[in-house]
DNA sequence: ACTTACATGATTGACTTAGTAATGTTAAAT
DNA sequence: ATTTAACATTACTAAGTCAATCATGTAAGT
């Protein structure tokens, strides 16, 4: 399973803001590429393409940046994923002679249950646990 | 999911042999290659690799041809899978800080256990129904 | 010998990925 | 009004991957 760095920076990103929610002051990209290691001249690409989804928003000037505008509840991992890795679900019902076609078509279902199941508001509740439990308890 | 071309036409090829399978005559590249329209001058590369994996073996000259030297039931599809497509299965237990990091963790081991599942003697069971069933039935 | 078929390494063209650079726009602070 | 901090947008590029071809060699049956 080949997560892009593109995809891997935008979950990352809307993680951060999550964990803002649902705090209001806006984020600064540089903020967040700092907090995790994110290019900083290529993550302007990545938060336009979100903010388009209609997940977050933006304030230009000075004290601008970036805020949710959904709920993490209603941010489901499998549609970040799907935008940015072309996960190419095969649901097409054809191809019906060609039993591998059908094996790799079982293997994406297998996977979209496995994101659909995840939105933000969970992926922040486990990123919180992991802070709690430090690693040298561990 | 992205399975690539390389690794769907090595389960062709290994399905292919498969389904000749315990039959000892050697089956040709251009068989193989004309049943499932693989190109000609692509499928050696492939069958090279399966051979350096131990599923079959080649004989060479006129009659020549490939030939499975494992039983299908011994030829699981993880392994192939594996091995042309680099699935990098995240096994390492590190970055424990990292929630996104262990959320593909998971998706690659949902993907594993629904690989391994699969062998080529299941494959060959599910390619025999299909002919049987006829499109126009369905 | 001659033909058929596998073996193997080099090369190529198209495409994708992961960025960088340059320039413009907006709005708060002074 | 000017400066400054921040987002917006487009163009560009270096590196890598993928799918395939080419060229040449080796082996074996007739």
């Amino acid at each position: 399973m080949k997560v892009s760095a593109k995809a891997n920076y935008a979950c990352k990103a809307l993680l951060e803001l999550a964990l803002h929610w649902p705090n209001t002051e806006p984020v600064q990209i540089s903020t967040i590429a700092s907090k995790h290691r994110i290019p900083m001249k290529f993550l302007p690409h990545i938060l336009i393409q979100l903010k388009q989804l209609g997940y977050v928003d933006s304030i230009r000037g000075q004290k601008g940046g970036y805020g949710l505008i959904k709920a993490p509840k209603d941010i489901k991992l499998i549609d970040v994923v799907n935008h940015f890795d072309d996960l190419k679900l095969r649901s097409n019902p054809g191809k019906r002679e060609d039993v591998l076609e059908s094996i790799w078509q079982g293997a994406d279902e297998t996977l979209l249950n496995y994101f659909t199941a995840l939105d933000f508001e969970e992926i922040v509740k486990r990123q919180r646990k992991l802070i709690k439990v430090p690693m040298y308890t561990i």
